[in-house]
DNA sequence: TGTTATTTAATCGCGCGCGATTTATTTTAC
DNA sequence: GTAAAATAAATCGCGCGCGATTAAATAACA
């Protein structure tokens, strides 16, 4: 391999990780003012809208939706039950889960949380249609990539 | 508003910015036993990519790179310092800046690290114009967001 | 039935990632 | 020339995020 094929293997600008990764910082940044309002962290934000869209779920399936561990949400849980957001009970029916349930509180804060994905859209300078085909494009590539591990 | 609307606004499939938090998210469990091979992490593998770019650079220069703090910076750098890839040094020039520089072994590594982005590219099952115009939306979207904190 | 395998959360250790603050150095303004 | 402002790293505290492990409950099966 030649020296101008070899620098441009390891060039940053072209890595779509890095622009996923940075514009994943980007987002945060955009979105903590925001969420500093609803007391909450861009983790528990997705939780909340987890548990805004269907109620009462447990550990596991909160994990399935966002991709994360018990050893991510357990200790996240624990906060947002903390902060008088959510309830933690072991499932009568099954000992082994914990359902996941909105306090007065958590289903209250649905109405604030509801002024800040327009804010969002507005802050990322695209218009809808570039948006949905990013999303879209994002989305398929995930899932090609988490179903790369689960080859056998 | 009424109740359909109000259901699409808080949809977890349509937010672009879950999107991008879950693949990235993706890329770091792809990346992983790769990067492991190399003995970094994705982070740090970022941190040697823009020195083998261009060596001697300082932590400022890092972090407008990568877009990073010196808070998450220092410690890093100490990490690969102490796993003899790079070296810390004040510049004389200027004793508030730190020149970070690759060692021999940090040098070394980047023929391993060659071997990465394909494997990368392909575990994303995407073609190359897709993730051609996939990057650059992305970093589109992420200056104007980091833009847009610049106010004033 | 009883034993083994699986499933579910929780726990622990480590590495980010950042805001806020601190320390040291350099620049600027007066 | 000195005081004030700006700049660069480093430090600290906190919240992820995960791999590895553990404990408890359930399922599977001989």
């Amino acid at each position: 391999m030649d020296n101008s094929s070899k620098d441009d293997l390891l060039q940053l600008e072209k890595f779509l990780c890095f622009s996923i990764y940075s514009a994943g910082h980007a987002f945060n940044r955009v979105y903590k003012p925001l969420l500093d309002n609803l007391g909450l962290t861009y983790p528990q934000y997705l939780v909340m809208v987890t548990l805004w869209q269907e109620d009462n779920q447990s550990v596991r399936s909160i994990g399935a939706k966002l991709y994360l561990e018990s050893s991510t949400l357990t200790p996240l849980l624990k906060r947002l039950e903390a902060n008088g957001l959510v309830s933690r009970k072991r499932d009568p029916e099954d000992e082994r889960s914990v359902r996941v349930s909105l306090t007065e509180a958590g289903k209250d804060l649905r109405n604030k949380a509801e002024e800040v994905p327009p804010c969002i859209l507005d802050a990322t300078g695209l218009d809808i249609e570039t948006a949905k085909r990013l999303n879209r494009d994002l989305r398929t590539m995930r899932d090609q990539m988490e179903a790369g591990g689960q080859k056998i």
